[in-house]
DNA sequence: TCTGGGGTCCTAGGACCC
DNA sequence: TCTGGGGTCCTAGGACCC
């Protein structure tokens, strides 16, 4: 068996561990620069408020139901998962991270348990010690797990903990789950799906497997498998260093000058390498790319990128600007508002055992042991304290203005409690 | 006025090899 | 009239996830 644990509305909950009086009301936290709706308390929700929404388009619901709302706090959320994760790693043998906000269990080779009490008792377990509201789903693949944490969600009768195993409450579930809500079936495939008369899971669970594959290919078979509880997707405790690591940001105001926008990119550059050091990993291809509104259609278009390879593997900060900062020159085009910049490292290999030429290693040497004391610096101090000059003063251009309090890590911002 | 930021995997097609 | 038959590697684009 593999379980499921899934926050619910996570970001929200996070929010009104801190904020009780915010419980029966709609609360919705926005994406970075207060743009999007990113996540929807279920009064929200009910309100009719999408995920992915601007936040400018739905105002009057906002101020209708005076709906609360709060910028992103990520340095809050990411706390709140961690003390979850390692609430998770005491209850299984092996966790896989997926996101913030779900781990599977691997469950694999435990019989003598009831699995219905584990998962419900692992609810009220993260419940008590974080506050955060669990799902936790159990079944023979992750997929039907993921429908059953899902099903937490919508009976509370559940207590937040759902075994799904036999074949005839599968198939009942599985007739009422619609088939854009099954995890591997996207925007596009759901559509097509429908039109071929696929409504639920268990209709698509019903199609010849080949038929699947003629239509969806191997992917479509995997999520067909794992309907039928054939595991078919694999379980992966350990994360495998990042293929690719990108960091880029859309601007609260567009920027027309060359000099600005190379201060913002070098900064994506200088958090790309970091995550580079971070995993012990080097990359030897830098992309950096710089677009204009897209939604200003009436303003001048513009949409570069470009790909330069570094002339040795590198996680060095300086050469990593420097690097991103030629490439930018390269696409800036005068006149342009840039409203969004980011920098992407590729072809990541391991930094142990990386080739480099004779002609480098005293030039890397030196770096290696500059980055090293300045990541050590900036670990213990908020926001980076030693940063290159190129990235200027000035932070990201950003809104965030209804950002909460960064309540359980940082002292300074915690609100004086009264008596 | 206002519109997120990160990833992964798969496939098709082209370049190139013998 | 007629034009081989495999391979591999790379890239871009699409689809998916949170």
């Amino acid at each position: 068996m593999f379980a499921l644990a899934d926050c619910n509305n996570f970001f929200v909950s996070c929010e009104r561990v801190f904020r009780p009086d915010l419980n029966g009301r709609p609360v919705v936290v926005l994406s970075r620069n207060d743009g999007c709706i990113i996540a929807r308390s279920n009064e929200a929700k009910a309100l009719g408020i999408k995920m992915g929404e601007p936040l400018f388009r739905i105002r009057d619901i906002v101020q209708r139901h005076n709906v609360e709302i709060f910028s992103s706090n990520m340095t809050l959320y990411a706390d709140f998962s961690r003390r979850i994760r390692s609430i998770l790693r005491e209850s299984a043998p092996q966790i896989e991270v997926y996101s913030i906000d779900e781990a599977f269990l691997d469950l694999r080779g435990i019989d003598n348990l009831n699995f219905d009490a584990y998962a419900k008792e692992l609810s009220v377990r993260c419940r008590r010690l974080t506050g955060i509201p669990v799902s936790v789903g159990v079944a023979p693949t992750k997929t039907l797990a993921k429908i059953a944490a899902q099903l937490c969600k919508s009976y509370p009768k559940l207590r937040g903990g759902c075994f799904m195993h036999r074949a005839e409450d599968v198939e009942k579930v599985l007739k009422k789950f619609p088939i854009e809500d099954v995890w591997g079936i996207g925007r596009r495939s759901a559509p097509r799906l429908k039109e071929a008369g696929i409504l639920t899971a268990q209709d698509f669970r019903m199609r010849p497997e080949d038929w699947v594959m003629r239509r969806m290919g191997v992917v479509g078979v995997r999520t067909w498998r794992e309907l039928h509880g054939i595991p078919a997707i694999g379980f992966e405790s350990v994360s495998d260093p990042r293929q690719s690591i990108c960091n880029s940001r859309s601007f609260s105001t567009e920027i027309y000058d060359i000099a600005e926008l190379s201060e913002q990119v070098a900064k994506f550059a200088a958090m790309t390498a970091e995550k580079l050091r971070e995993q012990h990993s080097v990359c030897s291809r830098l992309t950096v790319f710089a677009a204009t509104n897209r939604f200003h259609t009436d303003d001048i278009q513009q949409c570069g990128h470009i790909c330069l390879p570094l002339v040795e593997p590198t996680d060095s900060t300086i050469d990593i600007v420097r690097t991103a900062r030629e490439a930018l020159a390269e696409i800036f085009v005068r006149g342009a508002g840039y409203k969004k910049a980011g920098v992407i490292a590729s072809d990541i290999i391991p930094r142990q055992g990386c080739h480099v030429s004779m002609f480098s290693a005293e030039h890397n040497e030196r770096h290696s042991r500059l980055m090293q004391a300045i990541d050590q610096i900036n670990r213990t101090s908020e926001g980076g304290s030693v940063t290159i000059a190129s990235e200027g003063i000035s932070a990201v251009k950003a809104n965030s203005h209804h950002r909460s309090p960064r309540y359980t890590t940082c002292w300074d911002e915690l609100p004086e409690v009264r008596i």
